[in-house]
DNA sequence: CTGAAAGCGCTTACAG
DNA sequence: CTGAAAGCGCTTACAG
């Protein structure tokens, strides 16, 4: 075993060492792991929802890749690897369940939306380290399970995209949400309604329309929305939505901001480059990351439990794509 | 050991694989691989540049995100996972050295301009299975080294590029380039040259100003051209140059197309949102992706080596951001 | 304090 | 064909 015990004599650990040099020595991580030496790789599972209606297959969720990099970067610190991967099917579960159960990871991260599937339930019980984030479904809180979630903060979030619109004279606000079984959009809806309440605008059942996140979402559901309504402004729940909303717009004959605002929610990379750059909430991703990762690395080095719930903070991010009602 | 030998009776089989089943067996990977089973995990190493000139550090390159999604999808397939790794710093390079060495990963792929390090050298020396994406310098052929090199194909990409521009009326056209150690960035100089010479256009070395593929590099780079130049028309190394390109223009009370028309090279997430919609060359990452992959795993697979070099077709995609000269 | 032995959980080559 | 043993390269607990 080659380890800096500080008995040895320092001629010793120098031959010792430059031996090591010599003969380009690396100890083997299996044997290590399977003696008893905890491995350094997490996995970073990101659940992909995949949309082909555009033409092309959407391959990795817009907002994925700034947390990635936040989670290698925040794990690299740490001393750990991360493993990515992303599911995209079903049978992606039993997958992700084995190479828990076979140690090829200490812990792991889930992103995205989760169907609550058995093989995580398992992984769960089993008592392997998971962090989980915008997770859609409470976790039972088990006394063996050791896991966290962190979301960002939803209600906030929509609360305060919601009283923007209202502060800039806008009373006939709609909103595109999300996935409905999911409890960010649950969330969102919940704010949206909370600005209103205190605003005094009653809430408007037809103002509401059901999208899925995505761009394709955004879109008809913004084409629905006019069929019948004529808001003169929109909040959509994803950005990636609202893209989709700055589109059908446009072929409605409708100019944003003009006679159209438009916010988002998440403040992915392409907002600041849109026509009109959109206004949003940015979710601090980096963040979000950060607390997954140390929560884990910390969780797997005490090898003790965690159940908090983080609720990262959320900022409006003022851009061009909301007017002023002058009336 | 619990393999699927043909000669075991039905009824035993089913007894062992229902006691599996029951206590939820996964054979340990570490063990396995200690015991001389090839483990299942390949590294991919994207190496950053950071830039921090726009306020906010730039922490993955934009076509990280396609390139490894398609990595993972292709790996996923071939039953193997993937290591995610950002190299920011030099020390990285050793870490990287350490997981080949200790045998964490069976291969790798890098991608990002690399700096002829001595790590990776030793790596490759070692005949370690590794293939490069986008890489700088030619590989020296050594007998033992298993490696192989995967490039778009840029001079074509920059000749397509150029000769569309002159096509629509162009004859004054700038270049704004890459990293100048780069091989893509000599590349792209060069299919950029052969295009004007083709169309008896002279060269004319003001015209190209050196960037560094990034938004800043191409605002700059831009400002820095019209002091001394009017060109109609500019060619882009990269369409994150392209991006700050619009921005200068935009300040320098140019137009786009009207006043100048723009191309980009590599065809990014945000190029189809832009204002105008940026005409590009579009790279086929997830086809690099998969040749990456596939050589990779056969390789390793195999315990060949492998010393080809694939150069990838690229594509004009044509969208708003050029005009036909109508003089 | 130190050095030799046992053991981690597999695979593979080898006796029976 | 089958079952017991050796060995992969470490770490840790244990004799000396």
């Amino acid at each position: 075993m080659v380890n800096n015990y500080s008995n040895v004599p320092d001629e010793t650990r120098e031959k010792v060492r430059s031996v090591i040099e010599k003969y380009n020595y690396v100890p083997h991580a299996s044997a290590r792991t399977l003696a008893g030496f905890q491995n350094k790789i997490i996995g970073l599972f990101m659940i992909d929802r995949k949309s082909d209606t555009a033409g092309k297959k959407v391959s990795m969720s817009t907002y994925f890749s700034p947390f990635m990099s936040g989670v290698i970067d925040e794990a690299n610190k740490n001393g750990y690897y991360v493993l990515a991967y992303a599911v995209n099917k079903p049978s992606d579960y039993s997958n992700i369940k084995e190479i828990f159960f076979n140690q090829t990871i200490s812990g792991g991260i889930f992103i995205g939306q989760q169907s609550d599937d058995a093989n995580i339930r398992q992984i769960i019980k089993s008592g392997y380290k998971v962090v989980f984030v915008d997770k859609d479904i409470e976790l039972e809180s088990d006394s063996s399970s050791k896991s966290l979630i962190v979301n960002a903060d939803n209600v906030d979030g929509a609360y305060k995209a919601t009283k923007y619109l209202i502060q800039l004279g806008h009373t006939s606000i709609a909103h595109i949400a999300g996935y409905m079984k999911q409890l960010s959009t649950i969330e969102r809806i919940e704010g949206y309604k909370k600005a209103l309440l205190e605003a005094g605008i009653p809430f408007n059942h037809d103002l509401v329309i059901k999208g899925n996140f995505m761009q394709d979402g955004g879109y008809f559901a913004t084409m629905k929305l006019f069929q019948k309504e004529k808001p003169t402004a929109i909040f959509y729940a994803s950005d990636s939505m609202a893209v989709g909303g700055i589109q059908a717009a446009q072929e409605l004959g409708l100019k944003v901001p003009e006679d159209l605002s438009i916010i988002g929610f998440d403040d992915i990379e392409i907002s600041s480059y849109l026509n009109p750059p959109l206004t949003t909430i940015r979710m601090d991703f980096s963040e979000m990351a950060s607390i997954s990762v140390n929560s884990l690395v910390s969780s797997i080095e005490s090898d003790s439990g965690f159940s908090a719930h983080y609720i990262v903070p959320v900022e409006l991010v003022e851009r061009k794509s909301c007017l002023k009602l002058s009336k």
